[in-house]
DNA sequence: CCACGGATTGGCT
DNA sequence: GCCAATCCGTGGA
């Protein structure tokens, strides 16, 4: 694998824009982090939108409170949150300031680092095939694998650490539009957007 | 392979 | 007090 071409870092233009859309180009893009020195990328598979001025399943959907106000922000920061007591989800904030907008992280796969998501994930560096695809196939899988926790709300993706790589747009007859998984309001809303035929995604 | 339920914190009512 | 943008182990087909 090539190593990550760190001059193609996205810069804030391209999140100012709906969910929707930055949820559709963002597929095929590359998430790294840097993370003491080494690098951690994968290649983004699928992802959902949430817009908090129609969409009742949005964190922002209530208004401003302390645990969403990241998410109400501009875009081109990540929004960490953490739910069911020991899972962190990652959320690529989108939008200009106070719309509420962001896109969830719900499938990656790994290009550099995988070793190092093995132990974050498993505790050990050999790992067998189907526990690669089991490395960063959901969001919290994610947070894991890459790291990330709290301490990550609110960082800028323009910065160094945590960014996203451009790369070819996934063209619209590769990709699926289904509803989102595991919320129980706007249940409806065809907001979740995965490759065709990748392995790397929760669910079909 | 699929279905089900337990884990376990913290945000909001 | 209720319950969540989830994951994993267990048990049965």
């Amino acid at each position: 694998m090539a190593p990550a071409d760190l001059n193609k870092k996205l810069d804030r233009s391209f999140y100012i824009t709906s969910a929707q859309k930055a949820a559709r180009m963002l597929l095929g893009k590359i998430f790294v982090r840097i993370k003491e020195g080494s690098i951690l990328s994968g290649m983004i598979t699928e992802v959902e939108a949430y817009d908090g001025s129609v969409d009742e399943a949005a964190h922002t959907f209530i208004g401003k409170t302390k645990r969403n106000e990241v998410m109400f922000g501009e875009g081109g920061v990540l929004y960490v949150y953490f739910t069911y007591g020991m899972h962190f989800c990652c959320n690529v904030v989108t939008g200009k300031e106070g719309e509420g907008c962001a896109v969830l992280l719900r499938g990656i796969e790994p290009l550099e680092g995988i070793d190092k998501m093995a132990v974050n994930r498993y505790g050990r560096k050999t790992i067998s095939e189907k526990e690669k695809i089991n490395l960063t196939n959901g969001p919290a899988k994610i947070t894991q694998a890459f790291a990330i926790d709290r301490s990550d709300n609110g960082k800028d993706l323009t910065g160094g650490e945590i960014f996203i790589l451009d790369a070819e747009t996934v063209p619209l007859k590769k990709i699926s539009v289904t509803k989102r998984i595991g919320i129980k309001k706007s249940v409806d809303l065809p907001w979740r957007f995965y490759i065709n035929g990748n392995s790397y995604v929760s669910k079909k």
